[in-house]
DNA sequence: TGCCAGGCCCTCTTTAGGGCCTT
């Protein structure tokens, strides 16, 4: 495993193409499967927040007025990442959409691939009955570091999330290298080719000698 | 007035429809 970088954003609504906009930002960094850095903060994008953004996250338009501007928080998050770490987010597709829209608006690209955690929990958990963060979080009774929908407490409770996993692959499917390269392979395969994914790379790390735990 | 997305998965499917998941 090396160098990953789970993500949340809390925004104003579900598509940037819409006008909808990133109105927080919360980036942890892990190595090794080990939470080593953190990056959080508010963002002003000049847009308002709906009561019903408010009731759900707690951020209010008070808050974003003094928060810092969107594009320097976000030339500053890409800074923090790096262009070559790649990147984990529960639901990855809308937090990507979100990256990728303001960034652009700061100038800065954007060439990370993005690993989804829904996705993963599908094809590892499908008898569970939900797969929303919360829900997977309890059902591993996984650690609450803050209030959900806030952004920092939602990435640690991905990057939770993507260490059982990255565990469960090693310990129940022999997977001796779950790195990001692996999780992307794993989320493409379709649930009816998965018991064959699992068996060529049990037979890989069998052939390269990696010792299971 | 009411609604507004996108990608994935499952099934009573594949020339489709509905549910999940994110704010």
């Amino acid at each position: 495993m090396s160098r990953i970088a789970i993500i949340d954003f809390e925004t104003t609504g579900m598509t940037p193409n819409a006008g909808d906009r990133a109105t927080e930002v919360a980036i942890v960094i892990a190595e090794q499967g080990v939470a080593v850095d953190r990056f959080q903060s508010l963002m002003n994008a000049g847009v308002r927040v709906s009561s019903f953004i408010t009731q759900l996250t707690g951020i209010t338009n008070a808050m974003l007025a003094q928060a810092p501007p969107a594009d320097a928080v976000m030339r500053e998050a890409a800074r923090f990442v790096g262009q070559h770490t790649p990147m984990v987010a529960h639901n990855a597709a809308f937090d990507r959409r979100f990256w990728v829209a303001e960034l652009e608006r700061a100038g800065v690209a954007a060439p990370q691939p993005f690993a989804c955690t829904v996705l993963l929990s599908r094809r590892l958990y499908p008898e569970a009955p939900s797969h929303r963060l919360g829900a997977l979080v309890d059902r591993f009774q996984l650690p609450r570091t803050g209030r959900a929908h806030r952004a920092l407490a939602d990435a640690e409770m991905a990057s939770e999330l993507l260490g059982r996993i990255q565990h469960d692959l090693r310990t129940r499917h022999g997977v001796g290298n779950p790195d990001h390269a692996f999780l992307m392979a794993l989320q493409r395969c379709s649930r009816a080719a998965l018991p064959a994914f699992m068996r060529a790379q049990q037979s890989r790390c069998s052939a390269t000698s990696s010792p299971l735990p």
